[in-house]
DNA sequence: AACAACAGTTTACGAGTGTAGACTATGGTT
DNA sequence: AACCATAGTCTACACTCGTAAACTGTTGTT
């Protein structure tokens, strides 16, 4: 299990990285005819961001021809990390909970997600404590204002 | 059911509505005691931020004696919607399931915060679909590539 | 051989963000 | 009355990000 550094991909980025994610490897060309149409980018604005993407090494090259094929060199598990471990870095722990069911309200579930969901909870459910540790910084969270 | 406009809070004014929100009203000063030592922000840093987060509506401020007490005017949880509605934008709905377990996974969750979930999950189950509609835009999602 | 089409690179530029110094005003202290 | 501490405002500045034009190099076309 290759601990990766966080590549910080911006939300423009983002937008090339799930074409790339889609299609396995691609060429610019098709990145950018995707792009130019869902976001009314121009192709140079693509290039940069495709730009920005090789040098940041989230996407690899290999030439092919005269051009290039782009392939990601991060999953979009690994990308999504960022962000899951942020969402969670803005709460006290004691709110995670709440957090997590209001993602869970929000999104769009089948059964099957719902099942596999109710299973991990229950497993975790197992080793679960009684109470969460608030582990806020002291000001920073009512935890310590109330009982202390 | 107000419908707020989603301001735009940074992560360094983040920072600062957690201790507002944490102490319900609050003066620049304990902002500024408690973060100077949290983050290592001189107090100007601070100041500006305050300043920045009451003109775009984020926090009230009331004259009391010569100084200012600050409250929030948007709540945490409606702060939050801003994240949870963006990480689930990020991904095919397909993947939601797999976002929110990865986040069940990382989280530290009470038994009661599971009891919770899997109460919201179990209601959820009735009305869910068998299957989620991907409605990723054409290309930026391997589920029209593979069958169409 | 000359040129057009296109892939990739370089440069640009304004807005937002993190960070902080300088300035101003006002009330408490001597 | 003079002055200092402090709260708040103004100014600043570098860096990132979204956005895109201009440039360069290569290959297929005529």
């Amino acid at each position: 299990m290759v601990m990766n550094i966080q590549i910080k991909i911006t939300d423009a980025e983002w937008e090339v990285m799930r074409v790339v994610w889609a299609h396995g490897s691609v060429t610019s060309r098709e990145i950018i005819e995707i792009l130019e149409s869902k976001m009314q980018w121009k192709a140079p604005t693509i290039k940069t961001l495709i730009g920005r993407l090789v040098e940041k090494g989230a996407l690899a090259t290999s030439p092919e021809g005269r051009k290039f094929i782009y392939t990601a060199k991060v999953s979009e598990q690994e990308s999504m990390d960022v962000y899951t471990e942020d969402i969670l870095s803005r709460v006290c722990n004691k709110h995670n909970g709440k957090v997590i069911a209001d993602l869970v309200e929000e999104a769009a579930l089948s059964k099957k997600d719902i099942a596999s969901l109710m299973e991990l909870l229950q497993k975790k459910s197992e080793s679960a404590l009684e109470v969460v540790p608030c582990e806020c910084v002291m000001g920073q969270c009512e935890c310590h204002l109330h009982h202390s």
